[in-house]
DNA sequence: AATAATATGTTGACATAGCAACAATCTATT
DNA sequence: AATAGATTGTTGCTATGTCAACATATTATT
């Protein structure tokens, strides 16, 4: 139980690693003159051509939803995607891709899938495929502790 | 070159676990009304007796100066840490800890360290081990990726 | 059908993060 | 010694993120 503890160290390193690449794709993203999260968010309309709700993005995205207003407002400003009211509630919104924002995404994939390759280098599959599958328990442990620890509701 | 690119899709996994770490944290830290950025500080100036001036802060934390003095401002204004003049550099300060800053992380440290031991559970020590590893090599694969592909100074 | 409880999106207040520009100071070069 | 260049910390601007409170609308309960 020391500065030295391994498990508190591997963590510490986790952290320390995202933010090296959370920074990388943030210059990387610089190009498009596009944030990090603007690009999340694109990314996923870009999959789901029926629309995502301001709330189904800010679940998939991990952020509260009043974030989300910001982000997209600015996107739509910039006419790369699109708010429209949803046909089944009138509180929420479907927000979808414009057709530039599409060419957008089309233009910037290929580029982003082969830096990921890049980065990776010689790393063999074996080993990223286990490191994933590590990321993923861990993820449900950091849950399960929070669940557990930090929130207990009543 | 598709979204299920598995080397495209372990970034964004590592993306994600570390933002559930760092979300917890942030839930973790809330108990003494601690942002994680200002725990990273009053820890750093834990082992660091003699102090470290804000530019030493800012490298260590990697952020950017300027970030600092609104972090240090706030801690200072709680009378966790306090700035005192550099006798070597008249522009710098030393950031050190009070006696009370001391005496919170001394009450957070056991109970931070222990929580990373519930959060890795059942883990094998040399599979924590070896993920330390690869997430030090995908660290420096970024830097270099960010160097070469991305900065490109003259 | 009426009411209570929930859910969606916006707003305002604030902390956190980046950058550029600035004053003060230090360092290196000539 | 004088000048030019670099560094430290602050400020102002902006984006990103959290939360609480609000209006509006939906869902559940009675």
């Amino acid at each position: 139980m020391s500065q030295t503890n391994p498990r508190y160290q591997a963590l510490l390193q986790l952290l320390r690693t995202a933010e090296t690449l959370w920074n990388a794709s943030r210059v990387f993203f610089e190009r498009w003159n596009l944030s990090p999260s603007q690009f999340n968010i694109l990314n996923l309309l870009y999959i789901q051509p029926e629309g995502c709700t301001q709330i189904e993005l800010s679940r998939l995205l991990i952020m509260h939803r009043s974030n989300i207003t910001g982000l997209v407002d600015r996107l739509e400003k910039r006419g790369l995607l699109q708010r429209k009211d949803s046909s089944t509630d009138r509180r929420a919104y479907k927000v979808m891709l414009t057709a530039s924002g599409q060419k957008l995404i089309d233009k910037i994939l290929p580029v982003y899938y082969a830096s990921a390759e890049k980065i990776w280098g010689n790393f063999p599959a074996t080993r990223t495929k286990q490191l994933v599958g590590d990321l993923e328990k861990l993820s449900v442990n950091i849950e399960m502790f929070s669940q557990t620890h930090l929130k207990e509701k009543p």
